[in-house]
DNA sequence: CGGATTCTTGATCGTGTTCAAAGCAGGTGG
DNA sequence: CCACCTGCTTTGAACACGATCAAGAATCCG
């Protein structure tokens, strides 16, 4: 089963800043990170953006029935994903129980997932949305190379995080150079971060 | 098929106000509204509330397979609604492949519905918001008696809404009152509107 | 009809946006 | 190898929008 899954799917590299998926257009495809981070995005009439989500290892995204995935989809770091055409994993969804388990839970995570995100872009102050932000990002993406289990790598944009916070890049530089100032967190580099006070971040993501 | 599907469900009547799932509880059932219109919401360790989304004739609401579905649900009108099992309805889903298309294309569904939340409160106005909120809810909800097609019944309170849309209640009853001014939409009663230039709406709302 | 609840409207204040400019990389070509 | 250029990030100052506090109007319910 898991060898067949391989033959219907293809596989896909990406650069940095590669566009796989252009917003607008439809695809009949359905998606699987393997490697690297990617971003999705939607861009309302008057051009703004919309961050939707990042995109970790072990992610699906498009959509298995309903018509139009119309979300853009980059890659943010080199990544490497897997491209398994709708109707054929449709097939053997139908076949295979335990392939329609595995995508129906990973569609209700998905979807766990958006609704915090409408929880946290609800907040009403944005240090809350940052700090949530950090946390979550932490737990999802593990570091890099050369740091423990504390750190928390950013491999976006600031302007990737503001437009998936709903806030201004400037506010999303100015609180995590507050978060800095106040020893919640530590840079390593211009994109790794060291979470020294969890417990902080945690009080001012208010949960 | 619908016959057996009939045979697994508990249908339950709801009174206005009336909680049906606790906040914080899990349950093993997945829901089908049958009428009326229901609320669905989380509530932040230090007591402020996002409301998720409202929940229409025909709406899934709970999970699959996912294990917590820790919203609380209550009626804001009366309602009826319809519960099935979470382990019988997994195993007609097994059985019957149109059960399972019907499914995931409803979790599906709720997935683009969450998108569209998530963009919606990452519009920066507040009148952005409102505005997209009165079209969203007039596609959705056939308007009652005595009104036409470009009538919008919100059935829920001010609160409600702006708890939804991530703003303040004196926000949102400021920002219907302007619609009003500018002859947007015309008050029919306190819940009922008519949407007199739903162009005007539009472009306030972005898009 | 009275009491409670919700909705509306007003005034003030704080937060975040916006506009603007300077600081920092990383890459390219001389 | 350094100077330059470009794009991103940071910081600053002013303003605008919406939150909050507070009071009054409308509606619903017994």
């Amino acid at each position: 089963m898991r060898a067949e899954l391989n033959t219907i799917c293809r596989c896909i590299s990406l650069t940095p800043r590669k566009p796989l998926l252009e917003p607008g257009n439809d695809t009949d495809q359905v998606y699987r990170v393997i490697q690297g981070v990617l971003r999705e995005s939607e861009y309302s009439a008057d051009g703004r953006r919309q961050v939707m989500r990042f995109l970790h290892p072990g992610d699906l995204f498009g959509r298995l029935q309903l018509p139009p995935y119309t979300h853009g989809v980059t890659a943010i770091t080199a990544a490497e994903v897997c491209a398994f055409p709708r109707d054929k994993l449709n097939a053997m969804m139908h076949r295979f129980p335990e392939v329609e388990h595995v995508i129906v839970a990973a569609i209700e995570a998905e979807l766990a997932a958006a609704e915090r995100h409408v929880a946290t872009m609800g907040l009403v102050s944005a240090a809350e949305r940052v700090a949530r932000f950090v946390l979550d990002e932490g737990e999802r993406a593990a570091c890099g190379p050369g740091g423990g289990r504390d750190c928390v790598t950013l491999p976006m944009r600031r302007a990737d995080i503001a437009d998936y916070l709903g806030i201004s890049t400037e506010t999303v530089s100015r609180l995590i150079t507050r978060f800095k100032r106040k020893k919640y967190i530590a840079a390593m580099d211009r994109q790794t971060f060291r979470v020294v006070d969890a417990e902080a971040l945690r009080k001012t993501a208010g949960e």
